[in-house]
DNA sequence: CCCAATGCTAAGCGATTGCTTAGTTAAAAA
DNA sequence: TTTTTAACTAAGCAATCGCTTAGCATTGGG
């Protein structure tokens, strides 16, 4: 019966992401949301009910993001050590390329919001369990293929490493491309 | 002549700066910071200018508040890599202890401003620079101490650690003790 | 003692915050 | 075509934002 929407969700959610990603949380007025998603205040309450409940479905919709933009290799089943090492030297590449470097929308979260609010916490942690798992993964597939020691300590290098890659998105935003190449070589190394 | 003022600038401005350590920039309101600092927004404005350059007063005081509380042993001349296996291991244990992770203030800061702000990204780097100059002494020392090879390239073990650290305040706020502990422990067996 | 200079209190400035609500438009079901 | 339902526009809500200002209090020099 009703009228339709003549906005896509989907499409305003990924434009209200970019806006949180580049100004964060606070910053980000709905104002400026409005203008950016190209849609009324009205249909913004009405799609996502607020603020904070439009902020972790942009969490979300960073995270399928990724998925498709950034991990792409990193996701294949078969993803290995070669992968994981094309990846973060990408990222350091990517450093040069860019202005200033947005880091990763979930640390910058982390820093912001950290253990404030419960729910963005959640999704914060949801985000850091799927990137822990899809490391495990490519170890287990590393050790198969004779690239890293069949004694190593998957967990603990999955640890590592998402410790690095958190770490590589802050160190993005403030080292210049020849110390983030050092600081990714030497973690690569390590497990050689 | 004219009348004194009844607080100390230093002691207010250490106020204000465990109000942005737990809340962030933009989330902390000049009105709970008269609050917490315990003096009148005159006040605030008459020592402070404006609330951005409270902020960057802030950070300063907080690199002198690390210097003396957190870095004590790391700025010691003689520090080696025992120095930062202890330094590390303490952050470690030192989020058990603590309900949530409060972090690193600079971390934090280069989240949720990032590059936006050219004076408090300023300071982020004066940060960084400190903490490098820091690391290096210490890797310098190390090689002297025969506790590392005599090839080390200091500068890209400087610039690793500094990833690290910057990687654990991150960490520190998603990961669990454990889990904090073995990057921590991958991060310091590389080196040795 | 009085005066000059600064500190303080408290009220309030315009602007902006997140969010809501009346009034109208559009579209599908009957 | 009529009716019903929801989406739209635009105005505006109270609350809070960073910051200022008028008026009084307090100090040390003359």
């Amino acid at each position: 019966m009703p009228r339709n929407k003549n906005y896509d969700d989907e499409i305003v959610l990924e434009r209200a992401m970019n806006v949180f990603w580049k100004h964060g949380y606070e910053a980000t007025s709905v104002r400026v949301l409005e203008k950016e998603m190209g849609i009324n205040q009205f249909s913004i309450y009405a799609s996502f009910q607020n603020k904070k409940n439009l902020f972790i479905q942009a969490i979300r919709n960073y995270r399928e993001y990724v998925k498709e933009h950034r991990f792409q290799q990193l996701l294949k089943k078969d993803a290995g050590l070669s992968d994981l090492e094309d990846f973060l030297f990408a990222k350091v590449n990517a450093g040069s390329t860019g202005t200033t470097n947005k880091g990763c929308l979930v640390v910058n979260t982390a820093g912001e919001v950290g253990g404030q609010d419960p729910d963005i916490t959640k999704e914060i942690n949801r985000h850091y369990d799927f990137i822990r798992d899809m490391l495990k993964n490519i170890l287990e597939n590393a050790v198969k293929k004779n690239e890293i020691p069949a004694d190593t300590n998957i967990e603990q290098q999955a640890s590592f490493f998402l410790g690095v890659m958190q770490g590589v998105s802050v160190a993005s935003k403030t080292m210049d491309n020849s110390q983030l190449r050092d600081f990714v070589t030497v973690a690569l190394r390590q497990i050689r």
